[in-house]
RNA sequence: GGGCCAUUAGCUCAGUCGGUUAGAGCACAGUCCUGAUAAGACUGGGGUCCGUGGUUCGAGUCCACGAUGGCCCA
């Protein structure tokens, strides 16, 4: 006997239960220790951040990484998973600092970085046993057990260790360089960073400033331009960034360009003549034209002479100091970036923001003038000096204003960057970083991308493949404090660099100091270690820097295993990955570092296959944040749901790299149309197989020589099937996969079982009975196995309790079976064809009655059926039967004619292809069984009211007048077989034991009643 | 400003190589079927296949330009 099946299921419950049941007998690790022997499918987990509890958008890329696993394993592979968490980083120093109320990182200095990375490292343990939990509960199998931690000493050790060859291999440098940074956190961001803080409607000021030329310096053309030599010629340049002004040493033309000298009685102004327009000059008048080329090498007044209020001025390239100067001047130059689109075409250069600027600056040796701290406060004696660079904005236009320096001034709306985690506004900064020299390798980065595949296949072409080829160095450092520690030690005296590639060489340095046991590699441990220079013996330590997160999670394929210092085979092993999953903004993030740490150590790519699943999204389409208030809780969803449920509308209902549209009421929606129609399907075989005490053969398989054609059908279906999911599955696209086993179980119910059910429910056990239960048997096991992937834990439900009840040899657990293999010579594509077709004419004759008028349950005599070619008529006619009792006629009739002749509209259905019609003609005899039927439903309907049992017997009782009872002597047999009545007694029951009831049949009264037989 | 992707019924999505009347599910209405079914069938309403141009005998599909949205980069 199966076990019993309740048709109405909880799934959360019945979940719970297995999931107790996979760890209380270890299934999770026998699955993958099984397989040790067997051939490696390498899998590599991306660290999520252990810094907020676990969305519905994470659940997403742990089901594709896990469906995938799943099925390898099934295929017989052998697939650890190592679970991996990334506990470093500005996010989680983020979400201690707003626990402990800090703002600055004076603030965390003061209470003590030891305190504070110990918060840290607190915080990031207690999200990854959240994580843990949903982990488990979503069914997503990792081996939680023995995880790669990147703040783990080992982790961090093997990070140096790369750092370590990079550097010997001359790819890591330091670079002063512009960055965007935040002067909240006191750090720089790296490019992906900024990109997450993007706001297009920021509101900013938008002025036109004027910069005096010096006449001394002013070209002959321009002397002879500027007629009048008493007034003043000015360069008028536009800006978004005021406080930007104090640090300007140069200006920018386009030498190529025209631009106009416009004057009014008091002064000259030099504008782009492309832009006069754009300017808007009112007042203003063309005295001359001139080429931008013949302004290069013009000087202009400094409009804050940085010697006057303190701030120092550093000569580009070299950055040497520069003397004080009372009458500065600065140069304008000629650049290819001036843009003739907006502004001026005039452009001010400040080489300490903005890296258009550095570099120009670099080139042209402009002077580099600071006159803003990290934390984006002004410095110097400004007046506005001490303020936040925005807040200085209006005080430095005022005071331009009070010296006539400001033509206008305007605000504008644009696109600016804001910190994506503190919301400060991002200020281009230039300052000194650690950079690893990516452009050094960017063909090889090229080319290994090209040995990738990609799903889909369109990013590695496009946005992968265009990402690296913009690659630009890697800024990599850090000015943080929870991360990994950069292992760069700096000599105090001499200014020697020196990288320290493991503990072991950090210990036998030459008069080290400061080390502490238990050594912790982090600050302010590793902060306190010295030790001798080589070169001159002065005390020589660590940088302040520590290094970006991203490097910590594109280091796991090596740092996963604490390579090189143990694990070589492990590692060796376990490189290249086959499969990585993630979603599509890791193209820049851990798909990146992965890519370009492994092609800078080994020359080559570090994954395979690799899956790019699209964002989940709210109903609408719109992106999923806490301040839109429309985030899904995943919890909530399950407890309701179930995981299965969750599972199958991800991975089922949208494409992988689509955006994933996510609500309650979609997943609701799915549980029941998939979860429940496979369900019922399963109960009603279990409630009669149980009823009939069917036993499966040990193999499982249907064939018992005697075939009913559906057996031969659904078991070619069932074989197509397990053909395609193989298919689908080794093409990374379980989406795929899910629509074609959601397509089978829908003919499954609806046409195999449909048709099928009174083979089930006939009183014979004959070999068509026995055949029915073993090909629906098969179809289900096999069903399990196909969908142990995708939905874990009702597979393992309908696999343990169908086959284990018979077969004590068999896997215990479907997750220890092996995937299903397509026999292909059960696959008979004419076959599936005509029952496709043999669907359609269903559908049309059941049209045709429609519109008829005439119900399903009146039998009618024929059905014609035209527009079969030659070949599908011969076909069909094995499938004759299950036409005629769709349609519910006595026989059915082909027509060669391609239209139906002289039978009337209303009882013809048709397609661009195919026609019914159905003879309406209806004989006595017709109309008496017609009625029989409606009788049987009726006393079926009373059954269920008296909440009688399916295999209970029972004895009708009837009263009614003549006609009725011709039928209920006429169609006798045909009535009690159907209801399982042993008599049809004309006439009342003698007790009030019976359930009755009063019928109306086509005007006809008809008394009921049922009593239920005790003796069985 | 640049790149990638998407846009098909009220909603979620299919739509193969360019070829008959563009489909399915959900939702809505009516009818039917049913002792597995919380299901199913039939009918109906509901379509500017984002827009404009082009290629073609023929375009949802190919090309160009544009719009909107998402993501990425500036």
């Amino acid at each position: 006997m199966f076990g019993k099946v309740d048709s109405k299921v909880n799934f959360p419950r019945m979940e719970e239960d297995i999931l107790r049941f996979w760890e209380e007998h270890d299934i999770f690790a026998r699955s993958v220790e099984t397989r040790q022997e067997s051939e490696r499918f390498v899998f590599y987990e991306g660290p999520p951040t252990a810094n907020g509890n676990p969305g519905v958008h994470h659940v997403l890329s742990r089901l594709f990484k896990d469906a995938i696993c799943r099925y390898k394993t099934m295929r017989g592979y052998y697939v650890p998973r190592k679970a991996g968490w990334d506990t470093h980083g500005l996010p989680v120093e983020l979400e201690v600092e707003r626990s402990l109320g800090f703002t600055s990182k004076e603030q965390i200095e003061s209470y003590g970085v030891a305190k504070f990375n110990q918060r840290c490292r607190q915080s990031a343990l207690g999200y990854i046993a959240e994580w843990e939990r949903m982990t488990r509960r979503i069914g997503y199998w990792l081996d939680m057990e023995h995880p790669y931690i990147t703040m783990d000493n080992h982790y961090v050790e093997s990070c140096w260790w790369i750092l370590k060859e990079l550097w010997d291999k001359n790819l890591i440098y330091q670079g002063y360089r512009v960055t965007p940074h935040c002067p909240r956190c006191g750090t720089s961001l790296s490019s992906h960073e900024v990109a997450l803080g993007y706001k297009d409607d920021v509101e900013d000021p938008s002025v036109y400033v004027k910069f005096r030329v010096r006449q001394e310096t002013m070209c002959d053309r321009l002397v002879q331009l500027s007629l009048d030599m008493r007034i003043p010629v000015y360069l008028l340049a536009w800006t978004t960034t005021p406080w930007t002004l104090p640090g300007n040493t140069g200006l920018a033309v386009t030498p190529e360009a025209e631009y106009s000298l416009m004057n009014s009685e008091h002064e000259i102004l030099i504008v782009a003549r492309d832009l006069l327009d754009s300017v808007g000059l009112e007042g203003y008048s063309e005295s001359g034209v001139m080429r931008g080329e013949d302004l290069a090498n013009t000087r202009y007044e400094a409009l804050f002479n940085p010697h006057d209020f303190g701030v120092p001025r550093l000569k580009l390239p070299s950055l040497n100091l520069q003397e004080s100067e009372e009458n500065l001047s600065y140069p304008v130059i000629g650049a290819d970036f001036v843009s003739l689109e907006e502004g001026t075409g005039i452009v001010h250069v400040a080489p300490a923001f903005g890296e258009v600027d550095f570099d120009v600056g670099m080139s042209k040796g402009l002077d580099f003038v600071q006159p803003v701290d990290l934390s984006g406060e002004i410095v110097g004696t400004y007046s506005f000096a001490g303020k936040f660079v925005k807040e200085a904005d209006s005080f430095i236009l005022d005071d331009l204003k009070s010296r006539n320096m400001l033509y206008r001034s305007a605000r504008i709306v644009h696109t600016y960057p804001f910190c994506w985690r503190c919301d400060s506004p991002l200020l281009y900064y230039a300052k000194r970083s650690w950079y690893v020299r990516t452009t050094e390798v960017k063909d090889r980065l090229l080319s290994g991308n090209d040995e990738v595949n990609w799903y889909p296949a369109y990013i590695k072409q496009g946005r992968f493949g265009n990402w690296l080829e913009n690659n630009v160095d890697w800024a990599f450092s850090r000015e943080r404090y929870w991360g990994t520690p950069l292992n760069i030690w700096r000599c105090s005296n001499c200014g020697k660099y020196e990288c320290i590639g493991s503990i072991d060489q950090l210990k036998s340095k030459e008069g080290l100091q400061g080390m502490e046991e238990p050594l912790e590699l982090h600050r302010p441990c590793v902060d306190k270690i010295s030790f001798s220079c080589t070169e001159c013996g002065s005390v020589m330590q660590r940088v302040p820097e520590v290094i970006d997160c991203w490097f910590d999670s594109g280091a796991m394929p090596v740092a996963q295993w604490h390579y090189p210092f143990e694990n070589k085979e492990l590692f060796e092993k376990n490189f290249p990955a086959d499969f990585v999953c993630e979603a599509i903004d890791q193209t820049r993030g851990w798909f990146y570092s992965l890519h370009a740490i492994s092609v800078l150590l080994f020359d080559q790519p570090c994954f395979k296959n690799v899956i790019c699943l699209g964002h989940v999204v709210d109903a609408n389409g719109d992106k999923m944040s806490k301040s839109k208030g429309n985030i899904l809780d995943p919890w909530m969803l399950i407890d309701r749901y179930g995981a299965d449920a969750l599972r199958w509308y991800m991975l089922a209902s949208t494409s992988a790299e689509d955006n994933h549209r996510f609500s309650e009421k979609m997943v609701s929606e799915t549980a029941r149309k998939f979860l429940l129609t496979l369900w019922n399907v399963y109960s009603f075989f279990v409630l009669y197989a149980n009823i009939d005490r069917f036993a499966p053969r040990v193999s499982g398989d249907s064939d018992y020589g005697y075939r009913n054609i559906l057996d031969i059908w659904i078991v070619s279906r069932l074989n197509q099937l397990i053909d395609e999911v193989t298919k689908s599955m080794d093409s990374y696209n379980p989406t795929l996969a899910a629509r074609q086993v959601e397509k089978f179980v829908d003919v499954l119910s609806n046409w195999y079982v449909r048709r099928s059910r009174r083979r089930f429910w006939k009183s014979e056990n004959d070999e068509d009975k026995l055949n029915a239960y073993a090909t629906l048997y098969q179809c289900l096991v096999t069903l399990s196995q196909l969908l142990a992937p995708f939905t874990p834990f009702v597979a393992e439900e309908l696999y343990r309790n169908l086959v284990l009840a018979f077969n004590s040899q068999a896997a215990e657990s479907v997750h220890l079976a092996n995937f299903p293999q397509a026999d292909e010579t059960k696959v008979d594509v004419v076959l599936n064809r005509d029952v496709e077709l043999t669907m359609k004419i269903a559908s049309l004759g059941r049209a045709a009655r429609a519109r008829a008028g005439i119900k399903v349950r009146q039998p009618l005599l024929k059905a014609i059926i035209g527009g079969l070619s030659e070949e599908e008529r011969k076909s069909i006619t094995r499938l004759a039967d299950d036409i005629v009792g769709e349609i519910n006629v006595k026989d059915i009739e082909f027509s060669g004619e391609l239209e139906p002749q002289g039978l009337p509209g209303d009882v013809v259905s048709r397609d661009a292809q195919y026609w019914v019609a159905v003879d309406t003609t209806l004989s006595p005899a017709l109309i008496g069984e017609g009625i029989s039927r409606e009788i049987v439903r009726r006393v079926q309907n009373m059954r269920r009211t008296a909440a009688l049992d399916i295999a209970d017997h029972i004895i009708i009782y009837y009263q009614c007048g003549e006609q009725l009872g011709r039928v209920m002597l006429d169609f006798a047999d045909y009535i009690q077989q159907e209801t399982l009545s042993r008599e049809l007694v004309n006439g009342y029951p003698s007790d009030g034991d019976a359930h009755a009831e009063e019928h109306n049949i086509s005007g006809d009264k008809l008394s009921l009643a049922i009593k239920k037989v005790q003796d069985v």
